[in-house]
DNA sequence: CGGGGTATTGAGCGCCCTCAATCCCTGTGG
DNA sequence: CCACAGGGATTGAGGGCGCTCAATACCCCG
């Protein structure tokens, strides 16, 4: 699988920014069989109440953990993009409490948690590398909660751009400051526990500042320090060990 | 260390009733070399920054897990109760993304990285066991997100009095709805994205309305019910595996 | 009998919400 | 080539929940 562009493939990409884990390692996943499968936009990959028997990784396209409330209130718990796993809990917590979408078309692979299982037994780097992504996920919904809890919309639209482009950084080639991001902005509501008129006026406020640009599904940053300064944006909780290319340039200076 | 007692230590009632843990293995965990300290309230177990060589168990005492933004707002991303290990991603995010502190005078047990690392790396169950807590923490987060993005500050509050209850209840032995709650008004609305202001008055409708009373660090619930429907609250998030009684009575029905 | 932390109360304001209409863009089909 | 549909973005007016600021009351403890 891809055996020439192991180097490009989304998830390979994803563990080696954010883990110590070895090719060979890497190499053992993909070769567990999985099975690909494209979906559309909006497809439920897993809804709250399943308990599915098989985790999913994505490999084209954005997705996203929702939950809905009583009144129809949706709130976005997470945003995935390529190279995550965005399911990977299933495989210690039986019942779903919450559902896994698409935001975009998307190319997903399945892989069996049986076989899962049975390679993290075998082999614990492996498995504590997983962890390891499980705790960054972790670490992203401290932030969420951090920022949906005290900072204002302005900012907190801010930090959820910054925190796109620097994960899409991390697994796509290509243009830092200029990516897809196919992430409308009711869902950037949803996510940021605000309304669609009050991202849409803070979005336009950014782009009259010449700030960034958001159409089209293309985000284009023209001043990422200020935008960074804006959010309070620190990639620390993002947990990098040896960031792409990409992502050090965002970055900047590390301490 | 408690042989004759082993069903009250905090650990062992928590791991019992949030995984499938044997209790041969627990016992393993507290065979390691452990030691135990006293602190007082309002101590900084680890600081933002730290990287820390040890895990903290909590035996007595509550703790919480905060951040502090450039203005000076705090925002807190978790509380604990006895038998959590609050800092157990220290094991494999080097770099602590916020601090750990104690919310009243605590009795922690300290573990060394090095000797749990072995351990886990020579019993997979245990690590899937602690794997699985590291995940309900992100279970609590998602719930978390979900709160303070979209529900009105009374459900809010209501929320976090649920939680705390049903988690207490989980490792306390005692009166259910009457639980040792050392956590003040500053510090839920340090949790909730509120102000103090706002969680008082709040606290004080519901207080008027017959539905509980906080005072002197002692929650006392009147109508469980009624606070779980303002709350939206179901426990599935908590997954709790095999609740102890005290938890089944306050969970009622399950689906 | 202070003293510090905690809780309570009041007045005024502002950020974001709600509701609802309109515009824009893109893809589709006649 | 244009009419049409539909999702998404934009705009306006008005209102409310929770915030800010600030003063006061409470209560445990030494």
């Amino acid at each position: 699988m891809m055996e020439a562009k192991l180097h490009y493939h989304p998830l390979i990409r994803h563990l080696l920014s954010t883990t110590d884990i070895s090719e060979d390692n890497v190499r053992l996943l993909l070769e567990l069989p999985i099975v690909e499968q494209d979906v559309g936009k909006g497809h439920t990959i897993v809804a709250e109440g399943d308990r599915p028997s098989r985790c999913c990784l994505i490999l084209e396209g954005f997705t996203c953990r929702s939950r809905v409330l009583a009144d129809g209130a949706r709130q976005i718990v997470a945003f995935h993009v390529p190279g995550d796993l965005p399911d990977l809990q299933s495989l210690h917590l039986k019942r779903m409490d919450h559902s896994l979408t698409t935001l975009s078309p998307a190319r997903l692979a399945f892989i069996p948690h049986e076989a899962l299982r049975g390679l993290l037994r075998a082999n614990h780097d492996l498995a504590e590398s997983l962890w390891r992504r499980t705790l960054i996920d972790a670490a992203i919904l401290r932030e969420w909660v951090t920022s949906i809890g005290r900072k204002l919309a302005r900012a907190r639209i801010a930090h959820i751009l910054c925190e796109l482009t620097v994960r899409t950084a991390a697994v796509e080639v290509g243009n830092d400051t200029r990516i897809a991001l196919p992430v409308t902005q009711n869902e950037l509501a949803d996510a940021l526990g605000l309304t669609i008129v009050s991202v849409n006026r803070h979005l336009q406020e950014f782009r009259r500042e010449g700030l960034l640009e958001l159409r089209h599904r293309t985000l284009t940053i023209y001043d990422w320090s200020k935008l960074r300064h804006i959010a309070e944006f620190d990639s620390d909780y993002l947990h990098f060990t040896r960031p792409p290319d990409a992502v050090s340039v965002l970055l900047g200076e590390r301490r």
